[in-house]
DNA sequence: AACAACTATTGATATTTATCAATTTTACTT
DNA sequence: AAGTAAAATTGATAAATATCAATAGTTGTT
């Protein structure tokens, strides 16, 4: 009787992953054929070089942002496994217009980006599988924009708290393996702002703190100082 | 002799787009078979309402913006003539996540999504002419992300005038369609700030404003400023 | 277990940008 | 062409957020 470790278990979920996704075995096998390991804190890719992959996580979690001049990033999205990253640079200028950075020890699929464009134009399903990443890259770009570029702080806070809530960790629960400055990053904000609306969320019983674990009490209300603006 | 009117000179055109996306002449037919016109200031979609149509702007001009709450817009791409807007909305969530207005007289041809949706399936040409696009559309919401997420004034308005002059009308002049109004919302500032930092630029040389009409004397000045953060 | 490096927290202050108010200019409608 | 509505402009002020500084706590490494 064969054992499963933890790795084959994750290997597993993967195939399932790419199989839904329409892929046939000999491209499931062309995808995964180059795994790279990566240590937190690590880049796994930089905004403006060369853009040679698409990028598939298979495990561990990754944070996209934009850079700027002074070292003070931009979040907009947390990316966790079976994720596929790197799709706005499939076509385009060819370079990376973000940089990305695995938060935890993680675990990515690289696939040449021309590998990649010819199993999209031979298999349908899988193409019409990526525009549906796309429209959803899309529109949590939209979302991302409205809050960082309208809102004031305390709401700012608020949407990346439901963002970390209801869209990645899918739990009321928020893992501690989001700092305070990945909430600061992902808001548009200094570190020290967070700090302070969280205390003010915590006083409010929005949401209750345990160390680096924020969890989210009242959602509701979240929600209605999300759109107070 | 045929005379060509304006119009079926603008029907060549965008007959032309069209072909190059890889669509043949029947499907051409079914995608320009609805034609609605919009009036300056009109809305073309509203965010929030359910999404039935992709739409091809076929004259004028217009403006993607996501709405806030106190009416402030956040205008994240302006369109001109020959493009398609709304490809976000095909899967995902059904309902537009921005608003879109015509900043002049236009018309623009409406495709209900699933007919959109059976043409992408059926060609492969065009679908990926299509996954092109949404590169692009990421890509420029990246860099819109980048300058009104880190920037300070300056280097934001520098930002849009760069981003209007190289992408939007690919010429130093900056079209007096564009107002003071359109360009604080594509920097995500007050408008009375846009008029400041106008004339600041204008005093350093690196623009002339004649009347709406504004022309960029020195592209190198304007990059320096957005580079400066 | 001790050390170093990073992360979180708090208070005080500075800077930036929005807002408000008043006026002028331009564009649109009939 | 007149009249009205919208856009642009300027100055003064208020509000929001970043920055700086100093300390405490946490995490990872050897």
């Amino acid at each position: 009787m064969k054992i499963f470790s933890p790795d084959d278990e994750n290997n597993k979920k993967l195939v399932d992953f790419l199989k839904k996704l329409g892929l046939n075995s000999s491209e499931i096998k062309i995808v995964t054929s180059t795994e790279i390991e990566f240590k937190k804190g690590e880049n796994v890719c930089k905004q403006g070089s060369f853009a040679s992959y698409i990028m598939i996580l298979k495990e561990g979690w990754l944070k996209s942002y934009i850079e700027n001049i002074h070292f003070k990033n931009t979040v907009f999205k947390i990316t966790k496994p079976f994720s596929i990253i790197g799709l706005s640079c499939l076509y385009g200028d060819n370079h990376y217009h973000f940089g990305c950075q695995a938060i935890m020890p993680s675990k990515v699929c690289l696939v040449e980006r021309a590998v990649f464009d010819n199993i999209i134009r031979g298999n349908n399903k899988f193409a019409s599988e990526i525009i549906k990443m796309y429209s959803n890259s899309l529109q949590n770009l939209y979302d991302r924009l409205n809050s960082i570029s309208n809102k004031q702080s305390l709401s700012k806070v608020c949407d990346s708290l439901i963002y970390l809530s209801e869209k990645i960790f899918e739990s009321e629960i928020i893992s501690p393996i989001i700092t305070r400055r990945d909430i600061a990053e992902l808001s548009g904000l200094a570190t020290e702002n967070i700090v302070r609306i969280l205390a003010e969320l915590k006083t409010a019983n929005a949401i209750s703190v345990d160390k680096k674990e924020i969890t989210i009490l009242d959602m509701d209300m979240l929600k209605r100082f999300s759109c107070f603006g």
